[in-house]
DNA sequence: TGCTAATATATGCGTACGCATATATTAGTA
DNA sequence: TACTAATATATGCGTACGCATATATTAGCA
């Protein structure tokens, strides 16, 4: 239950109501958990009926009523602990992998265009994030901690590091399937000698 | 639903029955798919029902009958379609960056904890992901296409290259940590200069 | 005049998933 | 003797989620 600690987590910076929420969330933190409108509120009654946040309701003449949900003491607990343990990652889930683990039931032609295409996403979604530094650099109160400030950034910084990352992958692979690499796979080679292997490290 | 089109992907390859896909999956697509036992039955009924995959019921004396599913012309053509388009890219959800992004509210040393556990648990993972690729090197047959192969080892190429980038990128991270970098942080450089983001480029 | 955005909360519906368990039998191990 | 693993399929239960929609009002724009 990432997203309640996410929550838990910004309450603890500030009361908010689930308006607030949604949109310090879509701001701060989608580059590494996206979330709806929907499931924010929903979350936030169920880390209420637990007693980790409590609310304030307060009447408007022409809106909606504001509730504005505040970390309760238990709340505070149950975030640090979450935040200091380490949790076994989810299983991982990339469905463009499937589509080249399954490439050589098409052509190459076709999965080429699939990997351009991907790679245009990610050049895009790099531009984003990068944007996304120079917005929140210029956001910063004065007196906002630098350390907060530090791992705020150290999130961005993983998020370009990573896609960086991703962009040069495709871009090599793109290279070895356009010079028709798998043509020099010596299979021989590949069960033979383990301790020779980086010769057909595709 | 990218289950079900690795489902279509391996009865394209052979037909199988669900326990047999189980494994088969297991072995072969764990480091960017997993899934669960139940999950593979259930997706079989579904794409069944579509007209994806037809069975044939084997009946045996001493074990449960035999689903043997193969795939039919529809589910061939559902298949090769989807191989070939880009698919929009799920949300990321990188639940530990939520740690980091909030690790201000804890000490450096709790945060430095967490980073090293998952560090040690990359590695782990890559050491399992490199010795897939000698085990499934080890079971080809004579005969496999060798450009099957080479789409399968790019998937096994492109888990050692993005964990080992998670691996070089928490290292550098752990470092910046323990010597306080945020403490050399300037928030008004950050603001001022768009063009210089390096110097605080953490 | 009519549309859209902003403010604010809430629910219904469907999907995908994991975990646990049920059923049934044989073979091998402690 | 009692357990565990392997073979094989199936379902119940709960969770997390996204999309669409409902409600209600004001301000601004075309």
């Amino acid at each position: 239950m990432s997203l309640a600690h996410a929550i838990l987590g910004w309450l603890n910076v500030e009361p908010m109501t689930g308006y607030d929420l949604n949109q310090v969330i879509e701001i701060s933190t989608q580059h590494f958990w996206s979330t709806s409108q929907s499931q924010i509120y929903r979350t936030l009654s169920k880390i209420e009926s637990r007693g980790w946040v409590a609310k304030e309701v307060i009447m408007q003449a022409d809106r909606p009523p504001r509730k504005v949900y505040h970390i309760t003491e238990a709340g505070q607990s149950e975030l640090e602990s979450w935040i200091v343990t380490f949790h076994k990652p989810l299983p991982p889930r990339i469905p463009w992998l499937i589509q080249v683990f399954f490439a050589g039931q098409v052509s190459d032609e076709a999965i080429v265009s699939v990997l351009e295409k991907k790679l245009a996403n990610l050049r895009q979604r790099l531009q984003k994030i990068s944007a996304s530094r120079a917005i929140s650099a210029s956001q910063f109160d004065e007196d906002e901690d630098p350390r907060d400030v530090f791992y705020w950034m150290l999130t961005i910084d993983y998020g370009e590091t990573n896609l960086q990352a991703q962009i040069d992958w495709i871009g090599r692979t793109l290279e070895k399937i356009k010079s028709r690499e798998y043509e020099k796979l010596n299979l021989a080679a590949l069960k033979g000698s383990p301790g020779e292997q980086d010769k057909n490290h595709v």
